[in-house]
RNA sequence: CGCGGGGUAGAGCAGCUGGUAGCUCGUCGGGCUCAUAACCCGGAGGUCGUUGGUUCAAAUCCUUCCCCCGCAACCA
């Protein structure tokens, strides 16, 4: 028999910005969905990327100074990018597409041409609104009061070539794909694609641009790239090795068991792409699975609002697990969850410090102290113990049963059902109890063995869930490799008899919320960039007060730091005179003397002279000032040197 | 009438193929002491947004209105 197979992917993330704890969510999820499936002895092909192409990314690029490649090699392959972020996350992905590999450009330009040829793709106009300043097309609906929505300037109708996907064609199958089965979950999503697109009419999709370049070039139209479309919906194909021979395994996984996607690209999946599927004639995946959003305070988390959750903070904060575990146990999978660090933190205290963690401790804590860490044969059982041992063997297919449908948090409810169980057993059999009396020892042993297996059981179904702390534990609880497995989680009994425990280190720690709360609060603070304080605007003055200051351009001809000062540095300036002029500065905590010499200042004239550290300064540097996080900081007023000494300010 | 989702105990959610309203946190009281001040048991707290209707029976089906959120060509 052949072994079962499963493909599973994630939305390749738009590398534009630095990916946030929403698309984080997405992959954890499919992480979590990827590794039950190897659980059950599934051949799994898990694949994640970045779609790197398109017009923002030009933009951001030309703004930042370097090459739409550079720009993006940074946000995925840099330090803290997208890469080191999976890295970070445990995510266990078999591949990982770049939209920009060579493999990848090279089979979009031949599936591109295969749809040409076949006449579903076609060459067409492109009309729109069009803003000359901005460069760029907008349709009727992005308007902003029939403005351009960028810079508000008018824009006028305009058309340019382009080649357009035959949509239309595929409106009638692709709504009976979505009506029949459950080609589309949740099924909420099914009305919305209905009536929103499908009853209005498609339109054939415009799959080419010729307003900017960072794309695939279609080969056989110089100036025209490739669209978003066709370029990022393959590489689901691609990344298989459909038209290309980086990779061989198209026969073999193709088609997907699921696309996981966010509810936003739910359209993109569930109607353009069987339909350029079913153009291509290739078989359709056989599910795509909307997941919800994780909102702040009932609205959406995004830059303006400046909610944007950053997940290396809370990794690094949490530990990884942690995390994972608090993103899928939460939120029902399907919709939209409201996230909070006051709701992460009481999920962590909850179920993994004071359930799970705490449960591990105790019975292995139990064990050592009423065995020496290894059990007797002997056992005694009792009436009490059923119940326990029917949830056990229970729990394994309630948790399959959810998993299958995706239904994540439901999973791990069941999961913890077990565990809350087994701490409520250890209160029936109060086993401190039975340890005060020797001739209780075989009771107390079966007492512990039940646990331990409980605890077995219930950290394999955590497995995809949480890989690193369940490792841990299963040392601690001496389940061996073989007795990790999914078929021995569906058995009683898999632990040897005089089975060895060794407390370990706590699993996870009790988080103390108030203090966590106000250590993040100071990590999003530093996130978000120092704190400028900005003085107020001082009471009017009027011209002719202001014309009084003689403020001049002056070059440093010597600077010194003055003995026994802290901060003074004494300038001799040429202010244009020709007589030099002595000024005293207290920037020393600022500026080394030598990276001064030659430079171009500015310095009120006609202060009064004053003594300072028995020295006389004429005069008085400008310098910007403020303060940053409390403390000040200062730079010092310095001009072109191509300007004069001796020009005056006004 | 653009489309969709939602309005259920102090907070966050489940229930919604109709039949005495559940879960987690918080709160109050009790138990236990093996354990990460954790664990176990119990109590209080809801006219299920609003109007009308179908039914022996509605949070659950239909209807009126109100409020919140998202989407409306590419932010998971």
């Amino acid at each position: 028999m052949d072994t079962k197979r499963f493909y599973i992917t994630t939305p390749i993330y738009y590398p534009s910005d630095k990916l946030h704890i929403g698309h984080t969510y997405c992959t954890v999820a499919t992480d979590a969905i990827a590794r039950y499936k190897r659980l059950r002895g599934y051949e799994v092909m898990f694949l994640t990327g970045t779609d790197e192409h398109g017009q923002k990314i030009e933009e951001k690029a030309k703004a930042a100074g370097v090459t739409p490649q550079q720009f993006v090699d940074k946000i995925v392959a840099g330090p803290n990018g997208i890469l080191d972020l999976w890295k970070l996350m445990n995510i266990s992905n078999d591949r990982f597409i770049r939209t920009t590999d060579d493999y990848h450009v090279a089979a979009i330009q031949r599936i591109f041409k295969k749809m040409y040829e076949k006449g579903d793709i076609y060459k067409g106009a492109y009309k729109g609104k069009y803003c000359t300043p901005c460069e760029s097309f907008w349709t009727e609906s992005q308007l902003k009061d029939g403005k351009c929505p960028d810079c508000g300037r008018e824009v006028h109708d305009a058309e340019e070539e382009a080649y357009f996907f035959r949509l239309s064609k595929y409106a009638k199958p692709v709504q009976e794909l979505l009506e029949t089965g459950t080609f589309l979950e949740p099924a909420s999503r099914v009305n919305e694609m209905i009536n929103n697109f499908i009853k209005p009419g498609l339109e054939d999709l415009c799959v080419s641009r010729t307003s900017f370049t960072w794309g695939i070039p279609v080969d056989f139209d110089p100036g025209h790239v490739v669209y978003v479309w066709v370029d990022a919906l393959f590489n689901y194909c691609t990344a298989l090795g459909l038209l290309n021979d980086r990779y061989d395994d198209f026969d073999k996984f193709w088609p997907a068991d699921v696309h996981i996607v966010g509810k936003e690209i739910v359209r993109f999946h569930s109607i353009i792409w069987p339909a350029m599927l079913m153009s291509m004639g290739l078989p359709l995946p056989k599910k795509v699975y909307g997941h919800g959003w994780l909102v702040i305070d009932g609205g959406k988390m995004s830059k303006s609002k400046g909610n944007v959750v950053d997940p290396y903070v809370l990794a690094e904060k949490f530990g990884v697990d942690a995390l994972r575990f608090f993103l899928l146990r939460t939120f029902p999978f399907g919709s939209d969850g409201n996230f909070s660090n006051e709701l992460l933190i009481s999920t962590i205290n909850t179920d993994l410090a004071n359930d799970l963690g705490n449960l591990v401790s105790r019975i292995t804590a139990m064990v050592e102290k009423y065995f020496g860490g290894s059990l007797i044969p002997e056992r005694r059982e009792e009436p009490v113990d059923e119940e326990l041992i029917s949830l056990i063997r229970q729990t394994p297919e309630r948790y399959a049963a959810q998993m299958d449908k995706f239904q994540l948090h439901l999973a791990l409810e069941e999961t913890f059902r077990l565990i809350q169980r087994a701490n409520k057993y250890i209160d029936e059999t109060a086993p401190w109890v039975l340890a005060k009396d020797e001739t209780n020892k075989p009771r107390l042993a079966s007492v512990m063995y039940n646990l331990l297996e409980a605890l077995r059981v219930a950290l394999t179904l955590l497995t995809p869930f949480i890989p690193q702390t369940c490792e841990k534990a299963f040392e601690q609880i001496g389940a061996d490799e073989s007795a990790r497995t999914w078929e021995s989680a569906c058995a009683y009994g898999v632990l040897p008899e005089t089975v060895t425990v060794r407390k370990g280190e706590t699993l996870f720690p009790r988080v103390d919320a108030a203090k966590m709360l106000q250590e993040l609060e100071e990590a999003e603070k530093k996130a978000r960039g120092p704190q400028v304080k900005v003085e107020p605007v001082l009471p009017d003055v009027t011209i002719d007060e202001f014309a009084k200051c003689d403020m001049r351009v002056c070059k440093v001809l010597k600077c010194e730091a003055v003995k026994k000062s802290k901060k003074l540095l004494r300038f001799e300036l040429d202010d244009g005179s020709g007589v030099t002029r002595q000024i005293l500065s207290g920037i020393h905590e600022f500026y080394e003397p030598d990276e001064l010499l030659g430079k171009t200042v500015v310095a009120i004239l006609n202060l009064p002279p004053r003594k300072m550290m028995g020295l006389e300064s004429c005069g008085m540097l400008l310098s910007a000032v403020r303060e940053v996080d409390g403390k000040e900081e200062l730079h010092l007023l310095m001009l072109d040197d191509s300007v004069p000494a001796g020009s005056r300010l006004c």
